[in-house]
Order: structure tokens, then sequence, then C-alpha cells
DNA sequence: CTGTTAGCGCTTTCAT
DNA sequence: ATGAAAGCGCTAACAG
């Protein structure tokens, strides 16, 4: 089977009888060179005969752009980071860019990454990791300080960065457990190593005492199913018998529901549940999960209009997303009704 | 602030004092061309030194090889795309490839995966969505049969693809069930527009028949949590009273879970329930859901070969993941005490 | 309004 | 074992 060749500017400009440059300025809606009406028209009906489409690898060699992001996540795994990568690849798309994906499940996350940015295959990188270390990150930015964004997380020495407003999250669950009558709370997150976690925990903290609420903390090493559930058992083995739990993120408060249920404490009656980040799945929990909802697909979005202001020029900055973080109350938290 | 420009093979070359052309084929190992170990050494070490990386575009543009993938998904929500998505990754790694992602969330999908390939910014196409019809992807084989593999789908005319063992997942399903004791089951499944539904259908009643156990299906229109719960509604409104049920898909299945709980039906006491494709979540669910894991990850593997086979000139053909599917027992099946 | 020219950075014959 | 030269398909500067 003869597989024919790819179309290109040339054939183009042949069968429309101009030159290949002036094909290119046509296509490209370039502004300089505008072409007669009808030529223009000429040219398009020729491109659409053939079904000319652009080289991407020549044209992004002579303009040294490839219209392309990096993102590199941890995984799939979180809906966060399902969230994210949502919002970043609509927005992507909305301005004209294509979206290279790396999770580093696989291999030297440093590598990945450099290489995505060293090889030229982007024009921006979306560092969406907890895992890479902060040196490497910085080592990274001072290579190319105009190609790095970082989303939901922060770190000393990269001016790019795209957050949530995280301690207003933990504020907003903490405030909802207190009108309800709760008055001890017990916060169960992740570990201190993500800026998240400890913006979380200290927006948590410091709404507690705002409120005159006693507030405990269990910090645990990961933030998954399975740490939400193990968290439980610490909560829960404290002498500060909490009536009410926060979980720093939404697997964790999946696994606080199953901690609870396995520990045989009702849901709501006896402890109420708020987990931070809320997903379609929380309504098909039991009970059904109240959660904190934050703008992660916003947040994707912010981070590649944050990039694509950067390769063209502009000073990185640091943005958080003023979406208020918003209460989706559900079944998991009810009034206390004392029961010391 | 200086942005240095990046280094060409022409800097390693004149610091090594030798032809860019030698640099090419040393870094490369290209087997046509050796240079003496000495040689060799002094042009990997300038390459080091400087920190040269080969650009992307430039030879993509002399190779007409862009050592990347694309990969072309519906989103990131449901747990068998994560797994299908971080299997093609790394393997995709392994191979050297790099891989580009498109989700159709946003915008019209037929243009977006056109849009990839006719652009050469892939060299293959890795189709993983039941959304895009199949007269559209006929369309695009027609155009590029080399470049097109179809992963967890089949669609006629189209030579490549990578399935799993689907009717065997839901035979599976069924035996346990039926080893349990349950002589009436109902199946959820989702549309009869997914291939995938049509064969663990297939699946489920054909095992059903063979162990002589009462079979009803329902069929939902689409399989996501929801739909798992809506689909219990109906399950128990026929005058069937199936003592088991089987969930197409595991997002179904914890649907199925919480509409079970509606209802006010004791799971396992009352009904059984297992659930095709497994997930770490599993464990965290009340009660525990019972799975049928299927290699959903290795079917991204074989994708990935398949389609740099294809690219390599290979024919297409169509691939069935050898493993076979693997019963999870948790607690959501056990044994039928008889409750007529 | 349109054409000419040069060259992005690399790989690949073909010489030597 | 190494070099010279051509060119992948496109865009951009400059002419006209």
């Amino acid at each position: 089977m003869e597989r024919r060749r790819r179309p290109t500017l040339a054939d183009v400009a042949r069968m429309a009888g101009v030159d290949a440059s002036l094909v290119s300025r046509v296509l490209r809606n370039d502004p300089r060179g505008f072409a007669s009406a009808e030529t223009a028209e000429r040219i398009r009906a020729a491109a659409g005969e053939i079904g000319y489409r652009a080289n991407a690898a020549a044209r992004g060699l002579r303009s040294a752009r490839t219209m392309t992001l990096g993102l590199l996540l941890p995984g799939f795994s979180s809906p966060v980071y399902a969230s994210i990568a949502h919002g970043v690849e609509e927005r992507a798309g909305e301005q004209g860019y294509g979206l290279v994906l790396g999770t580093h499940a696989a291999g030297d996350p440093h590598e990945t990454i450099t290489g995505m940015l060293m090889h030229g295959r982007v024009d921006g990188l979306l560092v969406s990791s907890g895992r890479i270390e902060d040196r490497a990150l910085r080592r990274l930015v001072e290579q190319a300080p105009q190609s790095v964004v970082l989303v939901n997380r922060q770190v000393r020495g990269v001016a790019a960065s795209v957050v949530l407003r995280d301690a207003d999250a933990s504020a907003v669950a903490v405030a909802h457990l207190a009108e309800l009558g709760h008055r001890r709370i017990c916060g169960i997150f992740g570990p201190r190593s993500l800026d998240t976690m400890v913006r979380r925990r200290r927006g948590f903290l410091a709404e507690a005492t705002r409120r005159g609420v006693e507030a405990s903390v269990v910090e645990m090493a990961e933030r998954d199913h399975r740490a939400g559930a193990d968290g439980v058992v610490q909560a829960l083995k404290g002498g500060t018998r909490p009536t009410a739990l926060v979980a720093g993120t939404f697997p964790m408060g999946v696994g606080v529901l199953a901690g609870l249920h396995e520990a045989g404490v009702d849901v709501p009656g006896r402890i109420s549940v708020v987990a931070l980040h809320d997903d379609g799945l929380a309504d098909y929990l039991v009970p059904r999960l109240t959660t904190v909802a934050m703008a992660a697909e916003r947040l994707g979005a912010e981070a590649v209009d944050l990039a694509i202001a950067l390769v063209d020029g502009a000073d990185p900055r640091r943005v958080v997303v003023p979406d208020p973080p918003r209460l989706v109350r559900r079944e998991s938290t009810a009034s206390l009704i004392s029961n010391d």
C-alpha cells in the first residue's frame, strides 16, 4: 500500500499558483501579510482540498515555539490531580497549546522534566507534584526561569506558582463544625513536607483558636485512603475524644469514613467528618461525605495562563486562585448531641 | 537577564574540534559511524560540559519521527483510564517515546485527534475512548492506517486494537457467585454502544447459562456511579428478586453499594455484589467491595508496543491481553443463606 | 499585495 | 575514522 506523502506548503502554493511564504501568511492570518480576498480564498481552497496541515516540527524549528506545554503529575490516582489535569488541558486547548503529559510513576522524575524542557519539546512546564524535591526544582528553575510554573505548590526560590486558598478551606470546615456545636475537633493531615498540608493545617488551627474550639492534629506520612483510615486510629487513641474530624484530602476523607466504620463509630451520630476538596464520589459514600470544594480546575487554568505569559516574556509571579472554598454539606456532619 | 542560547550540535563540535555530523553519530550511538574511542570520549565530555540536548523539533523535522505517541482519553475520572494511562506512560517511557495527552473533555474530539496526527506531532495515536463514533474512527484510520491503535475497544474496519478478556471477567464473577450458592443473579451494565459492555454482558449470560443460574440484565445509558445506583432500583423492581448483583464497571459497583444502602438492603447479608475491574478504593468502601481484576495497565503497555510496531511498518493486528481476570474477594459477597 | 532569500538544528548520504 | 554538503518544511526579513 502506497503511503502518500503528507502535503506541504509548497504543494499548496503550487496548486494555488502563489509562493509558499504567502500561503504561510494567509493560513496563519499573519497580520503583516494580507493577501487579496480572492487570492486568500484560492489558497484556503487549495489547502482544504488536499488536506494540508502544517508540520509541527518544521514550524517549531523555525519559530522556536512548540505551542506545547508540559504537565508533570505524580500520577492519575487522586481526584485533585484529575481536576487539575482537566483544567490544564481545557485551557491549553483554548489557547491553542497542546499538552505533553509526564507522570513520574516511572523513572527519575528530575530527568523526565528536565528532558521535556531541555529537548525543546515544550515551551513551558507545569509541575504539580509534591514528590520532586525543592532543591531539584530550584536547580531546574535556575536553568529555565521563564519556563516553569509550580501548581498547587510553593517553593522558596521559585517565583512562578499557582495555589488555592488552602488555609481558608480548613477554616470553612472548622467554622461549619463549630456552628454545629462541636468543641473538640481533630484534623488529620498529610506530611508537613507538602506545603498544601502546611497551609491547611495552619488554617485549621487558626480558625479553631479564633472560635475557641479545642483542636488536635494528627500528621500522617501519606495522604491517601490508607492514611485516612490509619489516622482515625490515632485520632481516637489520644485522650482528646474529638466529636469531629477534618480530613486533609478527599481520599483521606474516604479512609476516615472507612476507619470509623471499622471502629464501630457512627457517622455522623457520634463523630462528624469533613474532607478538604470535593469529588463526585462523595455522593456515593456511606454516609455521603461533607466536603469543602476548592477550584482545582481553575487552578490548572490559571497555571496555563501564567505559563503562557512567562513564555511571552512576562515576569514570574505568585498567583492565588481567588475562588473562596465552598462547603458542600452532605450527611457526614451533624449537630452535636452532647455525649460526654 | 540574559537568556543564554541553548547549545547546539555545532557548539559541541566546535568545542571538541570535530564536525557536527560526527557529534551526531557519536551521541546517538549510530552504528554506521564509529569514532575512535578517544574522539568519542572528547565529544561526550564536551556535550556533557555545556549541557547539550538535541532539539526535538530539528530532529523530528529531519528524521520524520517525533518519538512521541498520542493518547486520547475521555477524561481522567475513571480508574480504568487512570490505569491505562499509567501503563501507556510507563511503557512509552521505556521505549524512549514521549506522550502527548488529549482528553476530549473540551472541544471536538475528532478535531483533537486528527490534529495531533495530521500536524505530525505524534508518530502514532492510541484511542481509548468510547465517545468517538465508529465512523469517525474509520475515517481517521483510512487516512492513517499505520498510526491508530484502539485501546479497550474494537471497531469494524479498524485493524489495530488491544482489548482485555472482558467476557472472561464476567464469567469469573458469575462463577464466584454461583459457587456461593446464588441462583438468581442480575447484571447491571452500561450501554451496548460500548463493545466492552457487549462482551461483559455476553460473558455474563453465557456463564450463567452454563451454570444453570437464572440471569437478568439491566442496561444503563451510562457506566458511572450514578448508573450503578440507578441500576439497583431497576434490578430490585423486577419480579426476579436477585440475590446477587454484578456491576459492569468499578464505579458502577460503588454506585450499586450506595444504592443498596439507600434501599436498606444489607450487603452481603441479603445481596452479594461483585464489580468488574479492581481499584484500590475497594478496600475503603463499606462493605469492602469484591471485584474481578483485569490487567488494565498491561492493556496500555501492549497498546504502546503495537503502536510502535505499526510505526515501524508491521501489520495491524488485534491483540487480546492474555492475563486471566482474577477474583479479588472482599466482603461484599457471601454464601447464600436461603431467604425466599 | 506578493515573491525572494535565508536559515532554524539536525541527520544522512557520499566522499575522503 | 571523519568531513562536506544537502535538505527536512516552515517562517521572517526584506524587496518590489
